[in-house]
DNA sequence: GCTTAAATATGACTCTGGTCATTTATGACC
DNA sequence: GGTCATAAATGACCAGAGTCATATTTAAGC
């Protein structure tokens, strides 16, 4: 790695880590480019020839935690268990971990929103959960598929709705949990619903 | 109501008709509250007087929106047919409201989020729908508790559950379709999944 | 109608995200 | 080591959101 590449990816990840610190002690609204730059020793200019925007580094820190995310589900998926329960217990783990920041987490959930908007100005290379199936979903649906294999879920299920469908209840009741203040039990929450799937609501 | 009162009704008006104009004309992100205040002829600041930022103004479309479609809801409430039916034509017809004006959709749904987010600048005495019940929650749950009572639901169904779950449903399927723009069918892919939880996917 | 207090309007000002023409550092080639 | 082209850094600058001390308008009491 040449000089330059070493000093940009240097700078790069001071940029990062000074954010990271900084976001952490005063928030991402309080905390100011100005403070991010000074206190990474570089111009302001600078920090926009790394990140677009100041909420583009949300982005980055997204990507940064759901890659982690993928890996702890890539654990949890190979696991010798019921469809359901593996479901289950890969709610609560993901959950889990983003309630250990929930703050953070609160920032990147709904701040992420935004930045898939403000097209134009998304880093580019970037996969957007939610609309093009997106990982988490893949996944659902193949834990689903080995369900209709082995007779835990119906022959009839199409795999990538009720994928879909789980992600939708996923996603909802985390949405609610980080709205919440007050805590309430996000896998009791969740596992009745998922329970309500399998079940079925139609007499 | 004194004249005080009259002018203030007034201007407050008139400084929704002229955004809601522009907003419509050059969309949000360009149109700058100095525009806002020339057209209304008013001063800068007498707009901040009126709203806390420049956001919570898509806050009051919402409420308006919200106001709308609640009267559609409850109308097609209390038509006569089986409550999955009713629930599919409920969801569809909503939909097609936020079809109408999808530019405007995008921005009330997504930036409400940061709005909740960004606590201390929200307008007081607003709901949030989302996270306790909401209104939409509620009709779902007294349309389901309707189809216990005659049969079409499980008796052993948690109606708050399900509507929840239902809400879950919607909300995703709303979303992925305002990011979508390939225009796919909003309807098919909500009537699959509520098929879905109708049916249950366990064997 | 005059006086006074409170509500409302005003626009100069501040603060911050983002731009861009200019300067500086790097590396390739001789 | 000198020359040149290109990548990267810089900070003065701009634009737009939001603030606030001040000015104006209203309403009430006399």
């Amino acid at each position: 790695m040449s000089l330059r590449e070493k000093k940009k990816q240097e700078t790069r990840t001071r940029i990062f880590d000074v954010s990271a610190a900084l976001f952490k002690e005063k928030g991402f609204e309080n905390t100011t480019v100005d403070e991010i730059t000074k206190e990474a020793g570089i111009a302001k200019g600078t920090f926009f020839n790394y990140f677009p925007t100041k909420e583009a580094l949300l982005f980055y820190f997204k990507e940064q935690k759901e890659e982690f995310v993928r890996d702890l589900m890539t654990g949890q998926m190979s696991l010798n268990a019921p469809v359901k329960e593996r479901l289950m217990d890969l709610f609560v783990l993901v959950a889990e971990h983003y309630e250990k920041d929930k703050e953070l987490s609160r920032l990147l959930f709904f701040e992420h929103k935004r930045l898939i908007m403000a097209s134009g100005k998304i880093p580019s290379g970037s996969r957007h959960e939610g609309h093009s199936p997106g990982h988490f979903v893949n996944m659902l649906c193949s834990l689903l598929q080995e369900g209709i294999q082995n007779g835990e879920i119906r022959q009839t299920v199409d795999p990538m709705v009720a994928a879909k469908t789980l992600h939708a209840i996923y996603f909802h009741s985390l949405m609610g949990w980080l709205h919440s203040n007050t805590d309430y039990s996000f896998s009791n929450d969740i596992s009745a619903k998922v329970d309500l799937l399998f079940t079925g609501i139609g007499e």
